[in-house]
DNA sequence: TTGAAAAATAAACACTGTTCAGTAAATTTG
DNA sequence: CAAATTTACTGAACAGTGTTTATTTTTCAA
């Protein structure tokens, strides 16, 4: 039946009608400012229409943080592409942090906000972050077969370097780095310096 | 005056009242169910009558912060004392770690929500978290004094020490590790391996 | 064209932080 | 001691939130 091909590409046409108009609204004005009805609003929709296409706020979260994680594969692919893995590894962690101080919003919907997560239920996968980790877990990997780093173990490199890379884009995301009297430039260098230091001390 | 300083004690004591409440609430059900509302029932006043103690709820957040990072630097004191520095800076990352895991509604107060820095104003110092900081900031000072590590910048060292710490216990809290098919269990062995891997890179 | 199915909504519910007019208690003054 | 004034407190409201449900509007097959 072509009406029921129909019905399910306007089905999908909507859903991406309101993750575009959160995503605007998220990015442009912050979080506080994408409610149900603001979103409802800039779409020409009742609030109560969301949810046929959404069971909760939570789950349309989820989706934007999808639209978020693509951009970031993007990006990765485009800046980080260096056929030398550790020279890959320092555009990926670079990548990784000017993201965080360029689009601190999407930053905090893939990596701090518990909201989008209550979406992944107990012993289920978070698939949003796959290809993205997938991008750096290769990476690392590489760099291990070629005995470029000093760790041995994929997944605890991937870890570490992580750990680091979000450490740092997330205190100064949530006004952290205040406890050391620094300007904002001062800051900047500083986080720089945190990540060169860093990948420094891993290169073997 | 006997009486005004009785009323500035009674004016202390409402607060710590109003505190302690916050505290248990935040600690004991979440910060989601610690609503004004729900303080002001729990200490039998009414809600506006908190808001003649402080000026909204990101202020009243901001003096719980101040509680919850005295208690960590009790902690640090108690646990991290050996007189070699960099055997306490091993002994203040794994308190560190050890409190997110043990106290993540208060560590997520202290280092990652956003609303109590909305009270530390442009330019201003975020005091909260000043000794806490500093007995880092220290240990890390006498390591370099004597050599034990590879970093010759005192901010850049501590700073780099907190983001890995705080990488690793934040993207835990907020469940970010789910991207790695892990075990509850393997997830705190990594946490606790990339700790004490970062500690053994940046030994001398 | 009619009747069933699907889609959209208005209105409400139960919350939230916050403000303000008005009440009750404490203190100072005549 | 009584009256006036200051201080402490609160009930009720405002403006917002996510979400549900009964009702209406639209769509489409028979």
């Amino acid at each position: 039946m072509g009406i029921q091909d129909r019905k399910e590409r306007d089905k999908l046409e909507m859903r991406k009608r309101i993750i575009d108009a959160a995503m605007h609204m998220f990015t442009k004005e912050g979080y506080e400012h994408a409610s149900i009805r603001k979103i409802a609003d800039k779409i020409e929709y009742s609030p109560a229409t969301i949810y046929l296409y959404y069971k909760d706020k939570d789950e349309l979260l989820y989706d934007v943080q999808a639209e978020c994680f693509s951009k970031l594969v993007d990006i990765f692919k485009r800046e980080a592409n260096a056929p030398h893995p550790f020279t890959r590894l320092e555009q990926i962690c670079r990548s990784y942090v000017q993201f965080g101080k360029n689009h601190a919003e999407m930053y905090d919907l893939m990596f701090i906000m518990k909201s989008p997560m209550n979406n992944v239920h107990e012993h289920e996968n978070w698939q949003n972050a796959d290809d993205a980790f997938a991008y750096l877990a290769k990476t690392i990997a590489e760099c291990m077969e070629q005995g470029l780093i000093k760790y041995d173990n994929l997944y605890l490199g991937a870890l570490s370097v992580w750990a680091m890379g979000h450490g740092l884009v997330s205190l100064n995301i949530r006004c952290r780095m205040k406890v050391m009297d620094m300007t904002e430039e001062q800051t900047d260098d500083a986080i720089n310096a945190a990540i060169e230091g860093y990948l420094s001390t891993i290169k073997k």
